[in-house]
DNA sequence: TTGAAAGCGATACCAG
DNA sequence: CTGGTATCGCTTTCAA
């Protein structure tokens, strides 16, 4: 058994609260002693004060806990998703505070009470699918939290882009080259619906936020040219990977007017299209592909996509929870998007 | 202020075990009562048992800490870190444990205060450069713990592979190719010295111990094909990241007979290598480059190197943690590699 | 089944 | 500068 701060006190023949000060507030005791203590302490293998009994009785634990919607190990295979946790990891550094990655459970009584159980100061939400379920978990725990994808409460922190307008500004891009018959492509559009086309009578009806924001912007943009959401394929992916999207567009119906550009939600769902698109050149016409993110593999691929800064946004937040502006009205950062336009798109080829 | 167990335990009229163990034992009371409890905790705006006061109690704490030597931001931006974050993730998942990342700061100091309060039930160490007082400091708080990087003290739970004898394989592929004349190319290879060429007296004199091991393997097939250690140019890059790889590689003395191959002692500085030297293409000879990991980009860029799973060794650290085997002879874990040829090698071309 | 009592290990106020 | 005292919020025997 390793010695505590009282056993500590009792050798050296002072106070715990002596020994306490030795540790956490040197100016309050003569050096002399405050040596004679640290010497005696580490004679006798006194690691220190405990951290969990110190953060009980501080009230604090100088930790802050990240939540990923999906299974955690699946966040870092998104490269978008890394690039926030470094950013995030970068304002923790300099606060000189912890990152908890707690794994969510699917069932979201188990989110719950991970949630629950998570000894944080406050939360970094991204992009939780069942996001309300466990902001109210947060919200029950009365700790801070900065959300990112869902559009938050009034007063709620939160950091994020103009989804639907970033959107908007690809399908754009495409509808000015002339494409009229397209494809969407996200992940999570309904829920349970197998791998590729779908019938979705209405936007508001898709359950993952960030899918639905970029499936309306789309649809803004195609609206503009006189097309209606129902003139639109949209096509689903069970998780948002590679071979997900891949498999997503091989499910496209052969034959009879196949799609001149797939719009898709990310750029990982988008090189997964490519791959199939450019892969076996079946089809002679090149299809338009587009992404969303901008993350590293895009540029390499000349995949047109919109930037965001993963890193902008996991520091934001880290930020927003660490030192939370006084003025709530500073507590919502809307983070800039560009449009690249890379060789992945073009013209719609004359039949 | 938040309602505590007791307020809760005064409000239902009942002893504060018994709320306790409405919470944590529901066999120890009946069900009705336990509805009861929980009903109005809920009402009062209970948010469940403290985590923090309930880890002191209990004496575990439910989340396993990893340590990254370089900065944890750093971490998050190498490839091969990621897939072990990623294997430690999944095991974590299976144990409902979390994930605690701790910042390290660049002084030992700071860094020793850093492990000293992070509540964590044990420690996966990443290939810390300062291992040893890392390891010092957590086993003074008489935690368990798993190393990945150096040569693991008797008894110590390590995942590693053999870092030296891997090394060679590539380094015998270049002699095999009639490779002679050749630059080897690690991170941190001697303290504070410049990106670019070296004078390495004697490798054991090289800090970081992945990179002593590799360069200590490269120089093991190099000697058995009759070249010295004095013969070998050694490039240092400040970090292990492609632009230094990149750096380093320019820094190579111009003129007269510069080296036929470039063996890296990572993927990372390896593909910086490629971009440099494939790049412009001042030198007609093509320059072979190898690497090491096998990380996703290596593929693509045909770099020939030398294939270990990161997945597989974060996997392996967190189940020796989380669930140790009994004896002690199966708490070391030796995992495979696998040279991997590709095109960025080939015979030396014909001056 | 239920509850009383004894900590888990440390900190902070406040008087000396 | 030092030390007594009262918690922090919960869990866990053990006896009723």
């Amino acid at each position: 058994m390793k010695p505590t701060l009282r056993a500590v006190a009792e050798a050296v023949g002072v106070s715990r609260s002596t020994v306490s000060n030795a540790y956490g507030r040197p100016d309050q005791l003569s050096p002399q002693l405050r040596q004679r203590i640290l010497d005696t302490a580490r004679q006798m293998g006194y690691p220190g004060p405990d951290p969990t009994a110190r953060s009980l009785r501080r009230g604090f634990v100088g930790a802050i806990g990240v939540l990923f919607t999906s299974r955690l190990s699946y966040a870092f295979t998104d490269p978008f998703a890394v690039r926030f946790l470094t950013g995030v990891a970068e304002a923790a550094e300099r606060h000189e505070s912890s990152l908890l990655l707690v794994p969510l459970p699917g069932e979201p009584a188990g989110a719950r009470k991970a949630v629950e159980n998570a000894a944080v100061d406050g939360f970094c939400v991204y992009c939780a699918g069942d996001e309300e379920g466990i902001l109210d978990t947060i919200r029950g725990r009365g700790l801070p939290f900065v959300t990112t994808s869902a559009r938050p409460r009034e007063g709620d922190r939160w950091v994020g882009i103009d989804e639907r307008a970033a959107a908007r500004s690809v399908a754009e891009h495409l509808t000015g080259l002339g494409h009229r018959r397209v494809a969407l492509l996200g992940h999570d559009v309904l829920p349970d619906a197998p791998t590729g086309p779908l019938r979705v009578t209405d936007v508001a009806d898709v359950p993952h936020p960030t899918t639905r924001d970029r499936l309306a912007g789309f649809a803004d943009a195609f609206a503009a040219a006189g097309i209606r959401w129902p003139e639109l394929t949209v096509l689903t992916a069970p998780d948002n990977t590679r071979v997900a999207g891949a498999a997503a567009v091989r499910k496209l119906p052969a034959g009879v007017e196949p799609p001149t550009a797939v719009l898709a939600c990310s750029d990982v769902l988008a090189l997964g299209a490519l791959e199939v698109l450019r892969g076996a050149g079946q089809d002679p016409r090149p299809v338009s592909v587009t992404g969303f993110d901008d993350i590293a593999e895009a540029a390499p691929a000349g995949l047109t996509t919109v930037r965001q800064s993963g890193e902008d946004k996991g520091r934001s937040a880290a930020a927003l929870l660490l030192d939370p502006p006084p003025d709530a009205t500073t507590r919502q950062i809307l983070l800039p998007t560009t449009l690249v336009v890379r060789t992945s798109s073009g013209p719609v080829p004359r039949s």
